[in-house]
RNA sequence: GGAGCAGGGCAAAUGAUCGCUGAUCCUUUCCUUUCGAGGAAAGGGUGGGAGGAAAGUCCGGGCUCCGCAGGGCAUGGUGCUGGGUAACGCCCAGUCUCGGCGACGAGGAGGAAAGCGCAACAGAAAGCAGACCGCCACGCCUCGGCGUGGUAAGGGUGAAACGGUGAGGUAAGAGCUCACCAGUCUCGGUGGUGACAUCGAGAGCUAGGCAAACCCCACCCGGAGCAAAACCGAAUAGGAGAGCGUUUGAGGGCUGCCCGUCCGAGCUCUCGGGUUGGUUGCUUGAUCCCAUCGGUAACGGUGGGACUAGAGGAAUGAUCAUUGCCUCAGCCUCUCUUCGGGGGAGGAUGAGGAACAGAACCCGGCUUAUGACCUGCUCCAAAU
RNA sequence: GCCCCCGUAGCUCAGGCGGAUAGAGCACAAGAUUCCUAAUCUUGGUGCCACAGGUUCGAGUCCUGUCGGGGGCA
């Protein structure tokens, strides 16, 4: 498996899947994310979008998921193993952040949850 | 130079790295096999990959199904004339009215002498005439006025008050009479396919507004919508309750109702349960570009060329570099001058900005959002 | 994607199709009753009728266009 690519194995592709990471998972919330994820037994993670329609336009939707997809293909590697069922809900403000902004803030996430599992 | 009007195309470009999507070709692995092949995963190569509005879903079609849908009514829509078109509420050309100094723009622009209606408040009176203050005549009188009659010029109210100006006329007045103007109706001539324009004659002196509330007239329209629909596969089950009915016909299809017609022995509703996958539809089409011909134009004919997204929890992105555009800041050079300074042009540096916005079956329009540019024209100012 | 519905006081809704006064209930404020509160009674304030344009003498209402909210589909 190639470091950096995206592929529609590593998708949530199922309503149940996402009921079951937000129900069960972990949360965290950044100022512009919400983050929850939980362990799923397969030996690479798997990202899920929920971008709501009633804040923003459609340019500004495919804008968040195509940069949060942007930081979860670049830095995937970074994100501690077992593999884990990511799911990211955007808030408010989201759409104003730049592409390395997102990355800041969402590593930031991962790197604290390291911190504290080690 | 300033203000404005109309039209047109474009939607910053190039390169590098990483990445997405589906098409096609090759390689490897696995599975099935009726030994022709098919499917899945990974890697690599090649050439594609959002818009002028993709938006709002406001109209019109194609396409699919409803037994290819017949007649009438209701509802709904359109509403100057003539063309264009598959069709339209769209477009083009023209007429009339209104707005603008002008370039030009806007118009839902049939009918109120078919009918039913409406007009608060104010005002005497709001639709058919009528008379509050007035004006005039006569009578009475305590000479302030009062009564009767005639008037509608003037005042006042209102969004709107029953033609306007002048002259004659009269007790005062009045289309009462006349001249001109505006407007209505009828007839005729000319131009135009037509809306209409224009000219002449006559009638008659007023006929008001609102149909974007009902209505009348003319024309148009069957319904739903790709989550339409077709096929394959899986799963659960023929469950419970209520209503109606089996030829005297329940119920259903042709939207709402009636007629007509067809099917017809079960149908409808509620509760409960199960799936909630895959393929097709899916992009070659009223398509685009160029030339030529017809037409004022919208558009149409002919010939040649091109293939230009097809996703499905939803693909076009990110980073960097260079060039170009705009704004701001100070610096340098040139030029004009009313010499306090100001205006214009060019150069380099730094910072910031680059809009509106994302296909979801496909077209033709409309509306709305929005960036910089080009062309032509009008008015004003200055110069000649 | 397609098809529908609704925006009126702080809240829930009338009024709207037949045009000229903006209303009801709850809530809020003041007063009375009460030792005080609750309840009751009296009085009152409260609205750019979602926004913009048009028709009209005059739009909450009629027409058109935007904006916002909600619902349904195999």
């Amino acid at each position: 498996m190639a470091e950096c690519c995206f592929r529609p194995h590593e998708r949530l592709r199922d309503f149940n899947q996402y009921q079951q990471v937000k129900r069960a998972g972990k949360r965290v919330r950044t100022p512009h994310f919400g983050v929850n994820f939980l362990t799923n037994g397969l030996p690479h993670h798997r990202l899920g979008l929920i971008v709501q329609k009633r804040f923003w336009n459609a340019v500004n939707r495919n804008r968040i998921k195509r940069r949060v997809r942007e930081w979860f293909r670049l830095h995937k590697e970074t994100i501690p193993l077992p593999g884990k069922d990511i799911v990211i809900i955007a808030r408010q403000g989201a759409e104003r952040l730049s592409s390395t902004e997102v990355t800041r803030e969402l590593i930031r996430v991962f790197a604290k949850q390291d911190g504290r599992s080690s």
